[in-house]
DNA sequence: TCTTCAACTGTAAGATCTTACAGTTACGCA
DNA sequence: TGCGTAACTGTAAGATCTTACAGTTGAAGA
């Protein structure tokens, strides 16, 4: 597969408008790089303690009921890895195992045992405070090298439009949500609270009454359904609503 | 440029120690690529009213000067997407334009002024809140497309790698703020105040009194630096401390 | 044994937020 | 002219947070 082999993958999910379409594209993707599963997971986050999961899964459905039942994705490497960095993770059971928690080798002879020994896996993290990624597995014992460079690239890419993808197909249906539109002054008196103003001070830095700024916030807990400041704030901030500013 | 020839960039970059070696990477990767320019710039969350800023340029000094002294960074056409999407941007003037803000148009006549005329975009988000990106321009009125396909894998793949080493060589200096170690119960608390559970909720959830979540969100508001609740939940969520929970 | 540290607890005054009441003003658009 | 909407304002009771005081317990490591 040559470089530019991926630029009609890319257009397959930009095009894609169904669950299975998006499927398809990811096997094209091992098949055309040399693996032989595939798994998509994301994480939207709608709450902190129960946020929103999405799958799209070419793994074994044996392995991904057992995986669920154990609720291993606390223990997998993985995730783990995915969950706090942005580059790519190449893993093995040795090159795991340099940190052998006892169940994360349970984890990965149970993997081995489905056919899911090597492979890559491509972390995303959005403005929008989702969190995607996306694994390549093996059958191989060890990671094949030259196999890794051919799709190192090409991997990281292709999450990052898969998941725009997923946003999309998912977005009409199950994620109102994450789709709330704030208005420029409720978020200068938010931002104002992140920097942790009180109602008088932030009334002051924009020149308006305090029973003002509480107006303001009081719109901003009702738009997001949320029972106070704090989640207000911790939604807003998780979801990008408010960002960090850009003057210097 | 062949798809594997991006390896020995990445390692360039995982090896290198001082802004003037990662400058010397991007560079490198210009030339492969047929690009004339680059620049990164990334902002760091450690406030949401100033944040922190680092830049690589490898553009001209007179277009940056003018760049910061106009605050264009909220006009830029390329910052305003890259901050809110995860896949790269392609332009050039005429397809910009398609949105002509008067601020825009002139800005990108402005650019072309200095040789800057059509490029690409990466984007990076990372999971501790950073937002990074890096972009690589051509004198070339439209955007070369074969050009395009080759580098847009590599250049999706090597601004993660960018951004991490920029991370290891800026954070010895100047980041101690981002680093931060909650304990466990800290981070339990906080979790439930983002939740917008109150400290008696809270301390019914984690049955301990009142008083000891009071404990340990101050402990949080001294460790983060902040002067109340508010600052703290929105620092912990922007820095990626606190995170959505991966039990389903 | 001594030290350190996470985790835990109680009381109370004062600051701040939350929610209820009830409005006005300015602008764009049909 | 009427409608919708962003932005704005006042008062007040009660809920909640913040900060000050002053501690105990248990586990790990020097």
């Amino acid at each position: 597969m040559s470089i530019t082999g991926c630029t009609d993958l890319i257009e397959a999910l930009s095009s894609a408008s169904t669950v299975d379409e998006l499927h398809t594209v990811c096997s094209r993707l091992c098949e055309d790089y040399g693996f032989e599963r595939f798994i998509y997971g994301s994480r939207i986050p709608t709450s902190f303690v129960k946020p929103y999961f999405i799958f799209i899964s070419g793994y074994p459905k044996a392995w991904r009921d057992h995986y669920t039942e154990r609720n291993y994705m606390i223990v997998d490497p993985t995730v783990v890895y995915c969950a706090e960095n942005i580059t790519p993770m190449l893993w093995d059971r040795r090159s795991v195992l340099h940190d052998p928690t006892p169940e994360v080798q349970r984890f990965m002879s149970e993997a081995q045992d489905f056919g899911i020994s090597s492979g890559i896996s491509f972390p995303v993290h959005s403005a929008q405070g989702d969190f995607a990624m996306l694994s390549l597995a093996s059958e191989l014992q060890v990671i094949n090298r030259p196999m890794i460079d051919q799709v190192l690239p090409v991997g990281q890419l292709f999450t990052a439009y898969l998941h725009e993808a997923v946003r999309r197909v998912f977005d009409s249906d199950v994620l109102p949500l994450t789709r709330v539109e704030l208005t420029q002054r409720e978020k200068e008196c938010l931002l104002w609270v992140t920097e942790g103003k009180t109602n008088w001070e932030t009334s002051r830095i924009l020149n308006i009454s305090e029973r003002t700024v509480v107006f303001h916030l009081q719109n901003i807990q009702t738009k997001l359904g949320v029972s106070n400041r704090h989640q207000a704030v911790a939604r807003a901030v998780a979801q990008g609503f408010i960002q960090p500013q850009f003057t210097q």
